[in-house]
DNA sequence: TCAATACTGAAGTACAAACTTCAGTATTTG
DNA sequence: CAAATACTGAAGTTTGTACTTCAGTATTGA
């Protein structure tokens, strides 16, 4: 897995998961081990462990071992990937919300296909 | 399908496909029916009506049929549950980047399980 | 009216995701 | 050193997703 590939794709995926979601925002609240995150998840370490491969993947989570210790730890990158898809996508957005005439637009795209 | 029930599971799943990506980026330019939406895709027209399904489920699309046509256009209250999830935990990424020092967070959290 | 158009619905398939179990491998620690 | 701790790896299961095909149903337009 290269590390310059961090994906929009992964970020979205990754954040799609509740329990990604929890692990992420009890890592807002300071560094955790494996197994402490583990503990009030209602599954085994070993999914744990895999959820936390997929927040390592999309660069939301940095994990360090150190001696049989994992620690996790948020990592802004792919935090940093999904504002980045948000602001640019943030005026198209906001122009639907302007037009409220959206119905005028229909020579801009509307038509047969065939024809 | 509960008009209220746009989690914001929802909309990252949403987003986190390539394809429903793209409609939403087509969708930036103006509305669009199905059958032009599939047209550059390579996938069947059903197909692409399910991911249209998922966009509208996620409330980032809004559809509207007139006569066979069915015309598809943005909506802003997707985005919205996004961009305030997105708010909710901005500070909490930034506040990790501040800590240079996370190491010394350690008695905030780790320590052995089981003890 | 009748063929083409624009979907819609129901099933089925293939692959990915979210788990599980179980058997390791390093590290502590008493 | 030996037991406990903290993972790690490899499989296997189940469910969900992203498609497909095929058979409709309304609408439109010549």
């Amino acid at each position: 897995m290269p590390k310059s590939k961090v994906s929009i794709d992964r970020v979205f995926h990754a954040l799609g998961d509740p329990t990604r979601r929890h692990i992420v925002d009890r890592l807002s609240r300071g560094p955790l081990s494996v197994s402490l995150l583990a503990m009030p998840l209602d599954m085994t370490l070993t999914a744990v462990a895999q959820h936390l491969q997929v927040l390592e993947d999309s660069r939301l989570v940095r994990t360090e071992k150190i001696g049989r210790v994992r620690t996790c730890r948020l990592e802004t990158t792919g935090f940093s990937v999904l504002e980045k898809w948000i602001a640019e996508h943030r005026s198209m957005w906001e122009r639907r919300l302007d037009r409220l005439g959206d119905l005028l637009a229909d020579d801009t795209g509307l038509g047969s296909k065939g024809t």
